[in-house]
RNA sequence: GGUCGCGUGGCCGAGUGGCUAGGCAGAGCUCUGCAAAAGCUUCUACGGCGGUUCGAAUCCGUCCGCGACCUCCA
């Protein structure tokens, strides 16, 4: 069986293609990151995730990647671009502090949780205030080439001119005659565009506006689109293997993105663009106008009307894992149980690897099972195949350990070693979160089974029921096996 | 209204023109003083109606239901 090579969607295609880097082995990758004007919720941490198994995959693969991941910290307007207001600049008043203050706030909020979830961090995480300069080089490009016109010291993209040679919404699917038909709905009094469909690239600033920069078209703020066009031309180059984010910023953002790039530099700027799905409660988007997000914390200590109990983030993290990128995924209390109970049977038959004693022969084919993960890995991130694959393998550790099925020391430390690399590497999944008890705790447990034992084998009982009774009371938990009676703290 | 996608067993969630997805739950068994835990085994399925085909849950049409995007969105 042949594990093949690694295809990915592409959205700009619409179709599954063998991933051919432009460059091997440098692998160019952008998602686009977080606005940091508020905390970041379980949704964002799913597409983030997404491109985290992508860029854990990739570097599997021997590929040197680099990751760029973008900070938004202004230039994400409110509403309408016209008359819209900064998002960053909107919540400081909320809070009463200065835009950078919130900008440093919910960025370190934003680390802390991708810590929480074991996400890698990107190897450029470039911020859009520190790019004023490339970003204004970019519009100065646009203008030259004739795709954007200035009025009144703002600067637009213009769709119209750009869409004579080339296909605006080839990405998204839409066809500019179509968008036409709304029009006049949407070109109401006080537009400075000339088309309904253009967008601000440079945006002129109100007095009152904090966060501002001088121009050549005066004082004013970047468009949001022209961030990550100009950060990724300048970390990855005109044009770059893997552009990713979620499916909501296919249209209009990151169809603007390659009207931008082609405006400034002829070039269409990605081979291949992934966008992940969303995350839904009871079939509805998560978001925050409908009330239904989640938080990091709210999740992780069930303090939230819609959960039943907390849970943990590799319990999160392994619930996506069991869906593919591509699908939406509906949250809800009995998935996520499943997942809890599912992950930690996962992880205790890893733990059984130390204990499972070679033997002269293998009874089973342990190559089958890795190119299995393999091949479903190289279909577009398919993770809960992969994981399916890795649960068929469980039943045979599981039988290894009670010596039904047998493996020699080499094929048992090829098993190991394909374990270890998928579920921590590459599925980046952690151990244990709770391996936290003190040693005293142990050497005392030790005192307590042994005890227990004594009485089990002098037939009292009564004795032994009560120390279980008693244990359980404060949450632990006895289980007596053929090999003698282990223990764990309920959390 | 336009564009795109989805509808799978009690729940979640893959995939394929004919050959077991997997997890959770349920059932049986093993282990056990009892219990718990764990392990092994195992049942229930592809929205309705047509069509193509030797054969379709998988392809096509249609209807029903659901969702996303259409300048806030990961």
């Amino acid at each position: 069986m042949s594990s093949g090579q690694l295809s990915i969607y592409n959205s700009l295609s619409g179709k599954k293609e063998i991933f051919e880097p432009i460059n091997a082995p440098f692998v160019g990758l952008y998602v686009c990151g977080p606005t940091v004007y508020n905390e970041a919720h379980l949704g964002n941490i799913r597409t983030f995730l997404t491109f985290d198994i992508v860029y854990r995959y990739l570097t599997h693969l021997g590929y040197k990647v680099r990751y760029v991941r973008n900070i938004t910290d202004v230039g994400h307007l409110v509403d309408d671009v016209d008359f819209g207001e900064d998002k960053i600049e909107k919540r400081a008043r909320l809070e009463k502090i200065e835009p950078m203050e919130i900008v440093q706030k919910y960025t370190n909020s934003f680390h802390h949780t991708t810590q929480l979830f074991n996400l890698l961090n990107p190897n450029i995480e470039p911020a859009a205030t520190g790019h004023i300069i490339e970003q204004i080089e970019m519009i100065q490009k646009i203008l030259n080439n004739g795709y954007a016109y200035e009025v009144n010291g703002s600067v637009y993209f213009d769709v119209k001119k750009y869409a004579e040679k080339y296909n605006y919404g080839e990405l998204s699917g839409r066809r500019l005659d179509e968008l036409l038909e709304q029009t006049r709905e949407n070109l109401e009094g006080g537009e400075e565009k000339r088309f309904f469909a253009d967008f601000a690239i440079w945006k002129k600033a109100s007095p009152e506006t904090i966060m501002k920069w001088n121009s050549p078209w005066g004082i004013g703020v970047p468009g949001w689109h022209l961030e990550c066009s100009a950060m990724s031309t300048k970390y990855l180059g005109q044009k770059f293997d893997i552009h990713g984010g979620g499916m909501d910023l296919k249209f209009p953002h990151h169809e603007c993105e390659i009207a931008q790039s082609v405006g400034s530099e002829g070039i269409s700027p990605v081979k291949y663009w992934m966008h992940g799905n969303m995350l839904t409660v009871n079939g509805s988007k998560m978001s925050k106008s409908l009330g239904n997000s989640f938080l990091p914390m709210e999740l992780i200590t069930g303090n939230h009307p819609l959960l039943d109990k907390g849970y943990s983030p590799m319990t999160v993290r392994f619930f996506f894992l069991q869906a593919q990128y591509r699908s939406t995924v509906d949250f809800s209390n009995e998935a996520l149980q499943a997942s809890e109970k599912g992950l930690k049977r996962l992880l205790s038959s890893i733990k059984l690897f130390d204990e499972i004693k070679p033997s002269d022969k293998s009874s089973f084919i342990v190559k089958e099972i890795i190119e299995k993960c393999k091949k479903s890995m190289n279909d577009d991130f398919n993770t809960p195949i992969t994981i399916a694959h890795l649960f068929d393998g469980i039943k045979f550790i599981n039988l290894l350990k009670e010596e039904k099925e047998t493996l020699t020391s080499e094929d048992l430390s090829i098993l190991k070693n394909h374990y270890k690399t998928y579920v921590f590497d590459i599925l980046g999944l952690l151990a244990d979160e709770d391996d936290a008890n003190p040693e005293i705790l142990s050497d005392v447990m030790e005192i307590v089974i042994s005890l227990r034992k004594k009485s089990k084998e002098n037939k009292d009982y009564a004795t032994s029921d009560f120390i279980r009774d008693e244990l359980n009371k404060v949450k632990i938990t006895l289980k007596d096996t053929k090999d003698g009676t282990t223990w764990e703290v309920e959390k």
